[in-house]
DNA sequence: TGCGTTTTATACGGCATCGTATACATGGAT
DNA sequence: ATCCATGTATACGATGCCGTATAAAACGCA
């Protein structure tokens, strides 16, 4: 077969990064043809319309959220605490993923079928957190509680524009996490 | 003088409507006055430019979130915990300014004048976070720890779409309030 | 080298939108 | 009743984008 020049990996990765720096809006085909230095010509062969691009790189994004992410957790091994804490790492930082998140976050507020796909993903990072969480945490409502603090925090600390004074943000997040992550009397049912 | 048929307000309006329910992209000219009933023929006697539309939108969207919330929970008063009740029942519920705020954090991330008027109303409602939590809590350091996370989870909730087995979100966050908001043994210095 | 397949450039029609210009309508003031 | 200010409809050129069609170019292989 012959050597794709751009292939349909490129149009979806293209598509990605116009996705977590303006939105579903800015994913448009021409643009995205300009970026690669290419016109539109090929991607009508790859896509069957824009929609067609925008599925891609829901599935793109999906499978790396969740499946790539898991399994290399998995792999790697270490105790609950850890792996949760690499879950974090591999999906929350770096400039790659975390991006793309808070936008798909965005855009599934106004779209179902976008929705649907983040439910999926969502439950399967809870389910990650109840697990390390039930670990030292007794009590299922508390576990559920503190789940979707830190899960809240995890997103909605990039959704916040406020100050701290003197302390970083990161200093904050520091000791959030001690509230929410460690043992602590009072931690039983109420 | 004469009665204005649509005013400028009515524009303003149905500009944040449309930002509330397709983010900036979705605020279009000709669209709002379709919307209005008329064409876009009186608008530019308003508005340099779409523009300038967005900045007035901004302008009474900061107005509505920060003044008027403030100015109605101080005339109303009561202690600090139900002040910050009222202005969490102000701003996060009914349909208006809550979704108006979260499209105006995605905004944020990609447009450095949204993001900074999005910090001037995030530091007013931390302050006022701040000042309930700290009748409560003497550690300034687990203050601002509790803050950030109460105000996380009260927008992150909103992109969240995990589910809860057989408890309600509502449940659950009823649950991470009382975590959060009541004091309890260890709450001091670590 | 030459063939066939795959990718690309270019041109096109269509549509939506912006911002402008211009004439019309409407309501209050004289 | 008439005038004036304000809002409105309509038309226009310009731009950006979509999706299609068609011809040219690049590449693998015989």
């Amino acid at each position: 077969m012959p050597t794709t020049r751009t292939p349909r990996d490129r149009w979806i990765e293209e598509g990605l990064r116009a996705l977590a720096t303006g939105g579903p809006d800015a994913v448009r085909v021409e643009a995205l043809a300009k970026r690669l230095g290419v016109t539109k010509g090929g991607f009508y062969g790859f896509f069957a319309d824009r929609d067609a691009l925008l599925e891609a790189m829901l599935d793109t994004w999906e499978r790396e959220s969740t499946d790539e992410v898991i399994d290399r957790v998995e792999r790697e091994g270490g105790d609950a605490k850890t792996k949760i804490q690499r879950a974090g790492v591999l999906t929350f930082s770096g400039d790659r993923l975390l991006p793309i998140d808070l936008a798909v976050r965005d855009w599934a507020r106004r779209d179902e079928a976008v929705a649907e796909r983040l439910r999926r993903v969502d439950n399967r990072r809870m389910a990650l957190l109840r697990e390390m969480i039930g670990t030292f945490c007794s009590d299922a409502d508390e576990v559920e509680a503190r789940s979707l603090l830190a899960f809240c925090v995890a997103i909605g600390e990039h959704f916040l524009a406020a100050d701290h004074g003197d302390r970083t943000r990161a200093q904050v997040l520091t000791r959030a996490a001690d509230l929410l992550l460690d043992r602590r009397p009072g931690s039983g049912p109420s």
